[in-house]
DNA sequence: CGGATCTTTGACTACGTTCAATTATTGTGG
DNA sequence: CCACAATAATTGAACGTAGTCAAAGATCCG
């Protein structure tokens, strides 16, 4: 059973182990949710807002919108979802989606049966804990993206996001030390950010201009890191990946020993 | 036992029953749960952005923000807090808060203690999965929140969220057909919709002069709620109050037998 | 009554949008 | 492998929504 201590386990397992240290009958629990997969081509979209939702899901490779859209055509794209990344974990909660859920590259997806969450808490309270953990931490990067939209200027927020994604697929080890893919057009960034194309091509070019980041392609290089923090008054605070307090852990393992 | 069916059992009862029927055990947990009562005044910051949360609670009575501020001052507000709201549910999960909440009024709130969270979803997982939905719901206003500031003009903006919090308040029993209290400056909405003072007055003077909508000291009157929904192209569906699916309701019972 | 906070209005500014056209880039079929 | 269509990126010019600055009323409350 050496093997299961050697990493892996999939994205999810990765981001898991920032926060708990997990056991190998947590790690059986994760692998058995991550049985079944499904793919979904670049450009579907799989998820309809106002229709029922289906099934939960764990990204297991490829990058996805959360997005709605009004009736004019205007789109708000509300977060990125990145490999290890739960979609819809709340959704056997509620009658219909209340929003829309599209490939924006090749996806693999592992569809998980809500009879399967609801026992998770009740067999392996740690790493439902760490589950719990994901949502409060979605709920959290949606709240920056509140602040971006509501309180920032186009440059800051567009230097936000990537550093935003840095953080977020390094976590993952989908991130080298200051580069990413960037499966995104400037119209997907634009509907993200609350901005026209137009002007995300032009705050792309000052951000180029002034050496902070460049995009080549479909890849970010980020010339000046330090600067573009500052630039951008990033705090990764929000963004957690430290292990479960204390406190937390202890409460967890009392309620899993009655 | 007859009292435990006669409603009530605070705003978080009345907003738990729209999801699921309460049993007596589940109302005798709920009560528990809302045993102990912590009064805060008005104006009061009583969780800081980068600082231990403490505890989670339940909103009994009053009004509060959840928000962000950034170094120069510049203020987000991610969204109201209303009677029969959870603070900080998934706290207990992270080192520091993410965000600042401080009362817009006089508050009375219940603490909850974590490891009675953890308790829930073993011992009453119905109510467990109604608390999730609270959660999910949550979550659903804040995306709509994204959209709200991403996407919609200042005008749509403002009927919108009155809108919204009619729907909210009404599901606690706190507003009435067409009118409710509504404890803001216009430094509040201006922070909250993501625009400035003087502009969010001249919208609400828009409001007013189309007919739409007035404001009265601490009340807001909508003179025309259909033209209201219209202009704000409001759709209640995110904030779902409806029962919990009947798939759901069945799986929860079965983890529950075992 | 008087200070503080909040609301309201005007004038000016600016950030970001819209419209329009040009230039890559990408993907596809002949 | 190239031609062509479609998609995406880039740039310019004009416009408009919303922000800033400033000052005058209104309201609240001790």
């Amino acid at each position: 059973m050496a093997l299961k201590t050697e990493k892996a386990h999939g994205a999810l397992g990765r981001k898991l182990s920032s926060v708990i240290k997990l056991s190998n009958a947590e790690i059986d629990c994760l692998e058995a949710m991550q049985k079944r997969v499904k793919a979904v081509p670049e450009g579907t979209e799989f998820v309809h807002d106002g229709e029922p939702y289906g099934y939960s899901y764990i990204v297991k490779q490829g990058w996805a919108i959360r997005f709605k859209t009004l009736s004019d055509g205007r789109r708000q794209i509300l977060n990125f979802v990145l490999p290890g990344d739960f979609i819809g974990l709340f959704s056997p909660l509620f009658e219909v989606a209340d929003h829309s859920v599209a490939a924006l590259t090749d996806l693999e997806l592992h569809p998980v049966e809500p009879a399967f969450l609801v026992d998770l808490f009740g067999n392996c309270p740690r790493l439902g804990a760490a589950v719990a953990w994901c949502a409060g931490r979605d709920e959290a990067i949606l709240a920056e993206q509140v602040v971006r939209i509501g309180r920032r200027s186009a440059y800051e927020r567009t230097g936000h996001i990537i550093v935003e994604l840095l953080h977020r697929l390094r976590l993952v080890d989908e991130a080298g030390l200051n580069s990413f893919e960037l499966p995104l057009t400037q119209e997907i960034l634009a509907d993200t950010l609350g901005l026209s194309i137009v002007h995300v091509n032009r705050t792309l070019r000052r951000l180029r201009e002034n050496g902070l980041l460049r995009i080549c392609g479909d890849r970010v290089v980020i010339e000046d890191l330090e600067a573009l923090v500052s630039a951008a008054e990033f705090s990764p605070h929000y963004l957690d990946a430290q292990p479960l307090p204390r406190k937390t852990e202890t409460a967890i393992s009392a309620a899993a020993a009655l």
